[in-house]
DNA sequence: ATTCAAGGCCAT
DNA sequence: ATGGCCTTGAAT
């Protein structure tokens, strides 16, 4: 406090290493010598020189030879560090910061869709804020104790992002040179630079060898990293979790940080407009590649993410788990927060409680930006790599979820695995689904004249169920009329699909699931008021949508046989189950797949 | 002792 | 309300 004077007035070598030397001298040059993730300038320079293919050096390549990551994803404007999980520049570090701790609430006065860039980020702070999200700003990482100083559990995602940043360059740089392919010309969209490094999955990393016992270290340390963070909400259970994730290290199950093995491992925690009256897709089908694809979450990232300034879910209100006290801030069931009690997960299984599937309601992930966080996977170059994309996006939110569910995060890591991936399918339709029958996902998906029908998303671009989908979806809009539908049932129809140990995917044996399904249902029939489960009026709903899951599952395996989904490591990982007699007839790994497939997107007309 | 991301301060 | 610069402080 009174140094502060001191400081401010001695330019001593003191105090922040950043700051201190960007003050110095705000010249040009500086641009090159601050770079805030040390050790990477001299890779950097090289590349600048040695590397970029001809064909890439066109127009705006020349100008960012340095880095390919010194434009913040946000504006464009400077990078000034990782700030809330992405490198982003100083004004929108603190805009972001400033709209999260304040709570504020923004409101666009045109259609959504405007432009942020330094010139104008200040134009329409409801799009920028979008904008940040979307690009992968973390809301956690705004304290809510406005504790200043120190490290939060992110680090090692930091440190992790630009160690593939960095692989990322010199593979570029190296022989073989532009593996960045992209033939297309939206080669950027390979690399994007702006994905957040807090999303596990980052980039399809595979390629880019890092060998076994490097892997191995780094995630013994991110794991030990994590464990004695103090932000790590309870911590309690983790020495367990701990423990498993380095048996699986050890056992060698995971190759990369893309696995879902991987993921379970890790710590993180992220999370995730119009009704529709779409015209059948199935002509898209041609012209979407010769066979659609696609999934959503991962690493926590995705998906359940953000639901801060919205306030809270109005069904939980009768249960008890405090999300609402006043003094909390933005977030309902953030992931800080999240680990549940044993008290709480008691009460699933006590009859007198409170009804089961009222009181997981505060356990559903908030999906109000799940529109904006697929509008910016624009430039994927074909309408599969969106709904591919978007799909992993989503996945990773996902994973998240359910190992924060209550219950679910007491199995066993196999279970766990199993049961996560007899469900992402079923789990990954009815969101889209049920987002797009609330008017939280427009009917289509997409932005400077290229579109998707969000159907097709929802069945991970299995367009021959177009048809199927267009009728449930209507039904689902008519229940949801007649209040026959509503976010208890959402909520019944999501625990139930994730503890669903008889998919025929996973292969659990825990008796407990089956318990906890069963208290799912009844909770649900007692709900609505019904002898049983089966005579809900949207139990044929949930019939439904499995079913069509089960044929998008099915199709996306086909297209995982012929080699279409080798980009998206995290997708494989989820759809090959118990390993390895499949595995090997599947192709695995392929520099940033691209191709032959690719097809635009189709413009809407 | 050094890093560097998070919060604070304050002129615009 | 912005955004540049400064202070903090856990992790390295």
């Amino acid at each position: 406090m009174e140094e502060r004077g001191i400081e401010r007035g001695s330019p001593t070598s003191g105090g922040g290493g950043a700051s201190s030397s960007s003050s110095a001298s705000p010249t040009v040059t500086a641009t090159v010598t601050t770079s805030p993730p040390g050790g990477l300038l001299d890779i950097k320079m090289e590349m600048g020189v040695v590397g970029l293919p001809q064909q890439m050096i066109p127009s705006q390549q020349l100008q960012r030879s340095p880095v390919d990551s010194e434009l913040c994803p946000v504006c464009g404007d400077k990078v000034s560090g990782y700030h809330y999980g992405l490198l982003t520049c100083e004004s929108c570090k603190g805009f972001f910061k400033r709209t999260v701790q304040n709570k504020k609430q923004y409101q666009c006065s045109a259609d959504k869709t405007c432009t942020v860039d330094k010139t104008c980020r200040k134009r329409c702070p409801s799009c920028r804020f979008n904008k940040c999200l979307a690009q992968g700003m973390k809301m956690e990482a705004v304290r809510e104790d406005r504790m200043r100083g120190g490290r939060n559990k992110f680090g090692s995602y930091y440190k992790r992002d630009r160690a593939q940043r960095m692989q990322r360059m010199q593979s570029r740089v190296g022989p073989g040179g532009p593996l960045v392919g992209a033939g297309s010309g939206t080669g950027s969209a390979f690399f994007p630079t702006q994905q957040s490094p807090m999303d596990a999955h980052v980039t399809s990393s595979t390629h880019y060898v890092m060998d076994m016992q490097q892997m191995e270290a780094k995630l013994k340390s991110e794991y030990n990293q994590l464990l004695q963070s103090p932000t790590l909400s309870s911590s309690t259970g983790n020495a367990a979790a701990a423990a498993q994730a380095q048996s699986f290290v050890q056992r060698g199950y995971v190759p990369n940080c893309e696995s879902l093995a991987a993921i379970l491992g890790s710590s993180i925690d992220y999370s995730y407009q119009h009704p529709v009256k779409h015209e059948p897709f199935s002509d898209y089908q041609d012209q979407f590649i010769s066979q659609p694809p696609l999934p959503d979450y991962a690493s926590f990232t995705p998906q359940i993410q953000y639901a801060h300034m919205v306030p809270v879910p109005p069904l939980s209100s009768s249960s008890s788990a405090g999300s609402g006290n006043g003094s909390t801030r933005s977030s309902p069931q953030l992931p800080m927060c999240t680990q549940p009690t044993e008290k709480t997960i008691d009460t699933f299984y006590s009859k007198n409680t409170h009804n089961t599937v009222v009181a997981l309601m505060q356990y559903m992930p908030n999906d109000d930006h799940i529109a904006q966080r697929l509008l910016y996977l624009h430039d994927r170059p074909s309408a599969t790599e969106y709904i591919m994309s978007g799909a992993e996006e989503l996945l990773n939110d996902f994973i998240n979820w359910g190992r924060e569910s209550p219950y679910f995060n007491k199995l066993s890591n196999e279970d766990q695995m199993s049961l996560l991936r007899g469900s992402w399918v079923t789990i990954h339709v009815m969101d889209i689904t049920f987002a797009a029958a609330l008017q939280k996902l427009p009917p289509d998906l997409g932005r400077g004249g290229k579109f998707i029908p969000t159907g097709l998303f929802a069945l991970l671009g299995n367009g021959k169920l177009a048809g199927a989908w267009e009728a449930i979806f209507n039904r689902i809009q008519l229940l949801m009329s007649d209040c026959q539908l509503d976010g208890t049932d959402i909520t019944a129809m999501r625990f139930a699909s994730l503890f669903d140990d008889d998919s025929g995917y996973g292969r659990s044996s825990n008796a407990l699931v089956h318990s906890v399904r069963a208290s799912i249902f009844q909770g649900w029939a007692e709900r609505r008021s019904a002898a049983d489960h089966t005579s809900i009026p949207a139990w044929g709903v949930y019939v439904t949508l499995v079913q069509l899951a089960q044929q998008c599952r099915e199709y996306l395996f086909d297209e995982l046989r012929s080699g279409k989904l080798m980009a998206y490591n995290l997708l494989r990982d989820m759809l090959v189950m118990n390993s390895n007699h499949l595995t090997t007839a599947i192709p695995t790994s392929r520099p940033h797949a691209i191709s032959i497939y690719e097809s635009e997107l189709v413009p809407v007309t």
